[in-house]
RNA sequence: GCGCAGGUGGCGAAAUUGGUAGACGCACUACCUUGAGGUGGUAGCGCCGAAAGGCAUGGGAGUUCAAAUCUCCCCUUGCGCACCA
């Protein structure tokens, strides 16, 4: 009986051996080879490797082999992603501690991970809950704050009411929680912020530099949202005519200002409030206008911006604004269709060539006036550049983060941890992490009697922990230099790999941790701790993997895909070569998964399997004799070239079907003479980034190989010499159409295929009686007759 | 509303970048093989048609000897942004 496949065993063995030998530990230098750096987005421990992992790890696995076997010195290193909201949520639930619930799943991961057989260097672990490591997230914290980067302020500010925390304005999608899909409120908090505004036309305009694709180019265009305008003063004026203050409103169209019929200005606007709250104010209905601002607070994002919601406003009356272009004495209102975060907070009102000034006017029955804009307008106002970016909110209310390593002295004044007592450790005499709006931490006896005893009598933690986006901001810099306990990474050693050569990754970080960490790599590049100003030089997005029902996989749906069951039924190589199959890698569509396609790869893998079995029972001499035909010698080369290409270009999809294409021709030749060794063996190295083990096995097997594995092999090269082929197949159109064709010999002159068209009985049949107007010859591929 | 990316058999998808549309795989059909099977093999498989042939890449127009590919208009799906002045 012939020897079965049994990729348990093998998968298995292989998986024990690569780690013994280090394979795929990686030094920082190799002699006479290149390093070159490949990134996936590190996991988040949840406990369990679902088939999305998968998708993201394994596949980008080929590539990462493939570039090692063309002579690269690889570094593709994998860590943990671990603080988080899930390990707080878990240990209320099961009453245990988030720190033991995250390192659990953790350790379960990793074998998880084993399995898949990637070619990860283990060595170079990072994980970000690690106290050896967000030391560095509170140095890189206390570098900012120092540089005035991190500030704090009172504002208001995203509130998610079912996860009792405050929330960047990133995280949050269409007014909902990006986590729990709460919608959001607004709270007037003071809070820490990083300052990306400071950077919003240097991560716009570094844009045009990478080689990124362009869907996530322009999604960060857009959330940066540049404008140019102009900013323009309006007097305001009290009914005796008295100058009382100045409004600047923020336009892109000041060709529109004599159409300006009135001005409007945000419920948050500043003045307005102290205005409010002065007893001398020119202003007469206080108090209906308080009122119109306390609603505006009360309402959540979705309802402030719903679409269909009609316009609603108050007039300030008592004072009138002075249209600087035509002296005309305006309406001010206070409106929440104007945003008090963008711009100055006012704008003028043109209801001739604004939609929505035009929906308020009607509604209020204020004056529209028609104008012909594009008039010189030099005088008024000045030019401004506006950006929708809003600083990075920072803080959170939760236990299971990065500390803020700040504390307050008995002023209330915040005070930098210093650098010698960092890691400024996070408590660990919690008992209960129910969000209560306020940080769990603020429970701890120990954090108060610690920064009692280091900084004095009456001086205060700072009890809030940092959003998790800022441990993965930096975390590909750790890996150049994990173990560094003197720097968060050495500029040496960051110099030997940075910036990221390729990072795999998926579409949901766009316009979050692939922002934050553009931000955080420049700002660290201005404090002279890295070498560049752009972290990855070139990214790709990865699609997404539906149930079998071709909806999203969840667990509510029922339709998620447990890859520990499919892996020990087929196999790692199996499940990672039909992800690889499923369509192109870098494009995001979204792909179900289906069992009949597992089922294809499976009988691929079984029948290089059997062939190497026949192969087995022969000796090497009789193996060799088989002089290879020039033309299973140009299927060999053209299949190795369009790997290579493939994979380059992240097509394992085609990949796949070229190798598959050549096993085909390799079972026909091996039927009717003898094995062409050789080329079963190129053909295994082609299939060592998809198949690993399988590969490794096989190539182990033959004595020649012995102790030597196939992922140290070179790549095969092909010669473009030999994948020229003697013959091609002419087709032969009439006005466009194909009538016949004919076999005949590279470089045909047009005169003999014209020849030999003409005189083909399919070809007469459509030319009785008509006139040859024109032919169209193209070398080696077409004969077109007009007639 | 603005922007980006798509739309090709029953399904996942290919297409040398303007030159034989549907490679490869799945599913399906027929036959052969093993004692049997969810095994292995051979052949077929876009649609209409008995055939000759005709029609087909979301729809419509155009450029061209030749269009999935280029141009214009429309429909549609997904994603990003969005009362951003």
């Amino acid at each position: 009986m012939q020897e079965k496949y049994n990729h348990k065993e093998i998968e298995k063995k292989w998986q024990k051996k690569w780690r013994e030998d280090n394979l795929y530990k990686t030094s920082d230098k190799v002699k006479g080879k290149d390093n070159f750096y490949a990134l996936v987005e590190f996991p988040y421990p949840s406990g369990n490797l679902h088939i999305g992992h998968w998708y993201a790890f394994a596949v980008p696995d080929i590539f990462v082999r493939t570039k090692r076997m063309q002579g690269f010195n690889v570094m593709f290193p994998i860590g943990f992603d671990a603080f988080g909201l899930p390990a707080e949520n878990a240990a209320i639930k099961n009453k245990i501690n988030p720190r033991d619930w995250t390192y659990q799943n953790i350790a379960y991961m990793e074998k998880q991970l084993q399995s898949m057989g990637n070619s990860f260097d283990w060595s170079r672990k990072v994980v970000t809950s690690d106290p050896e490591y967000y030391k560095w997230t509170q140095w890189l914290f206390l570098k900012l704050y120092e540089k005035g980067l991190t500030y704090k302020k009172k504002a208001f500010v995203n509130w998610c009411p079912s996860c009792n925390t405050v929330l960047a304005n990133e995280q949050v999608k269409d007014g909902r929680c990006e986590r729990c899909e709460t919608e959001v409120v607004q709270k007037d908090l003071e809070q820490w912020f990083f300052k990306i505004t400071d950077y919003a036309e240097r991560l716009l305009s570094d844009l045009d530099g990478l080689k990124w694709p362009e869907p996530i180019k322009e999604a960060q265009r857009n959330w940066i949202g540049k404008s140019e305008g102009t900013e323009i003063s309006f007097q305001l004026i009290s009914s005796s005519k008295q100058q009382v203050a100045s409004i600047n409103v923020f336009t892109t169209r000041a060709d529109t200002l004599k159409g300006a019929t009135y001005v409007v200005i945000a419920p948050e606007y500043e003045w307005l409030q102290k205005e409010i709250l002065n007893p001398k104010s020119e202003i007469t209905n206080k108090s209906e206008i308080q009122n119109y601002t306390n609603q505006t607070k009360n309402k959540t994002e979705i309802e402030r911006t719903n679409e269909k919601k009609e316009k609603t406003g108050v007039e300030i009356k008592g004072i009138k604004a002075v249209n600087p272009a035509s002296g005309e004495e305006v309406s001010i209102w206070v409106a929440d269709y104007v945003l008090g975060n963008y711009g100055t907070g006012a704008i003028m009102a043109v209801p001739s060539h604004d939609e929505r000034d035009l929906e308020f006017a009607k509604k209020y029955n204020l004056p529209i006036k028609e104008i012909t804009p594009d008039w010189s307008l030099e005088k008024f106002g000045k030019k401004v550049t506006k950006y929708k970016l809003r600083d990075w909110l920072l803080s959170r209310q939760r236990y299971w983060g990065c500390p803020i390593p700040v504390v307050y002295d008995p002023e209330g004044k915040p005070h930098a941890v210093p650098e010698d007592k960092l890691p400024w450790l996070l408590p660990d005499d919690i008992k209960d992490f129910a969000p209560k709006g306020e940080s769990p931490i603020a429970t701890s006896k120990e954090l108060k009697k610690r920064v009692e005893k280091t900084f004095g009598k009456d001086w205060q933690p700072e009890y809030d922990t940092m959003d998790t986006f800022i441990d993965s901001s930096w975390y590909f810099n750790r890996y150049a230099d994990p173990h560094n306990d003197k720097e968060f990474s050495s500029k040496e050693k960051m110099k030997k790999w940075l910036p990221v050569n390729r990072y795999f990754g998926g579409a949901e970080h766009n316009t979050m941790h692939l922002l934050y960490s553009r931000f955080f790599h420049k700002a660290l590049f201005d404090l002279g701790l890295v070498n560049e100003t752009e972290p990855f030089s070139e990214r790709m997005n990865r699609g997404l993997i539906l149930g079998l029902d071709g909806q999203k996989m969840s667990k509510s749906r029922g339709n998620v895909v447990d890859p520990d069951e499919v892996v020990e039924k087929v196999g790692s190589d199996t499940v990672k070569m039909y992800l690889a199959f499923i369509g192109p890698y870098n494009e995001t569509g979204q792909y179900p998964w289906d069992l009949g396609g597992v089922v294809g790869i499976r009988r691929f893998l079984e029948r290089i399997w059997r062939m190497s079995l026949e192969l087995k029972d022969k000796s090497l001499e009789e193996k060799k004799l088989q002089a290879l035909s020039s033309q299973l010698s140009a299927s060999l080369h053209r299949t190795i070239k369009k790997v290579t290409e493939d994979i380059e270009n992240y097509k394992f999809n085609t990949a796949i079907s070229t190798m598959m294409i050549l096993l085909n021709e390799l079972e026909h030749i091996s039927k009717v003479s003898k094995m062409p060794f050789d080329t079963f063996e190129t053909f295994l190295k082609l299939l060592a980034p998809f198949a690993p083990h399988m590969a490794e096995e096989l190539w182990c097997r033959e004595d020649a190989h012995l102790g030597k594995s196939i992922h140290l092999e070179e790549w095969p090269r092909f010669d473009e010499s030999k994948i020229r082929e003697e013959n091609t197949v002419i087709v032969v159109q009439i006005n466009g159409k194909i009538r016949a064709q004919f076999e005949a010999k590279i470089g045909i002159s047009e005169e003999k295929a014209r020849t030999k068209s003409l005189e083909m009985p399919d070809i007469q049949k459509w030319l009785t009686g008509a006139e040859i107007k024109k032919v169209i010859f193209v070398p080696n591929k077409i004969v077109n007759f007009v007639v």
